[in-house]
DNA sequence: TCACTGATCGTCT
DNA sequence: GACGATCAGTGAG
């Protein structure tokens, strides 16, 4: 079966990580798994720019945050708070340290593979937050660095529909940075994380 | 429904 | 040695 639409070129993209933000809003997420295929539209990101110092990529190029140096279109993956991985999209150029972290997804497609690693949680929970999307689509450290504009096991598709009304507000989960209104939504779609008002 | 907290470990200071 | 782009469970109101 082949719901999923077509895959995204990379010069598709923009190349400013704020509007890649928005642009993938609405976007599919595949996920092609030894399971099966998942798919999942993008519902909720949040940009992480250059100059930011909520940016893991502020202070300069480490081993942990390589991949987010990559050309945008690849995937940063990282562990946090001992637990957690969660899934970035490099933005920008090849060298420039910057991307949107993609905080939820709404599930479309192996529903029944992504209830199975989140022990039965209700649909609208499975993806919803970085950490869980992440379980739920079984994505760790392995698929770091991943082009998501090539055939692999995690690539990025187009809308399977037109996008809702787009909200914007301040970050989730920071210390640093607060202020900054970089986080994207769907703003009346249940499978959003955190807060619906701006 | 909201606020608070422990879990848990890789990374950088 | 401290802390973090989180989550699930708990208890109070």
């Amino acid at each position: 079966m082949s719901k999923s639409p077509r895959r995204l070129r990379r010069g598709e993209l923009p190349v400013d990580t704020t509007e890649l933000a928005q642009f993938l809003i609405g976007k599919t997420l595949v996920r092609d798994h030894p399971q099966g295929r998942m798919t999942g539209r993008i519902v909720e990101t949040e940009a992480y720019v250059v100059g930011d110092a909520a940016c893991h990529a502020f202070r300069g190029e480490t081993p942990r945050n390589r991949a987010l140096f990559l050309e945008r279109g690849h995937a940063y993956v990282y562990f946090i708070y001992g637990c957690w991985h969660a899934l970035n999209v490099c933005g920008e150029v090849a060298g420039v340290g910057a991307g949107v972290l993609v905080r939820a997804i709404q599930p479309i497609e192996g529903i029944e593979i992504m209830r199975s690693r989140r022990d039965g949680q209700r649909d609208v929970d499975i993806a919803r937050g970085p950490g869980r999307l992440a379980t739920a689509l079984d994505i760790d450290r392995r698929l770091n660095g991943t082009d998501l504009c090539a055939d692999g096991p995690l690539w990025l598709a187009g809308s399977l529909g037109p996008a809702g009304r787009i909200a914007r507000s301040r970050r989730i989960g920071l210390s640093r940075e607060i202020d900054r209104k970089l986080r994207f939504f769907e703003s009346d779609n249940p499978h959003v994380s955190g807060p619906r008002a701006p």
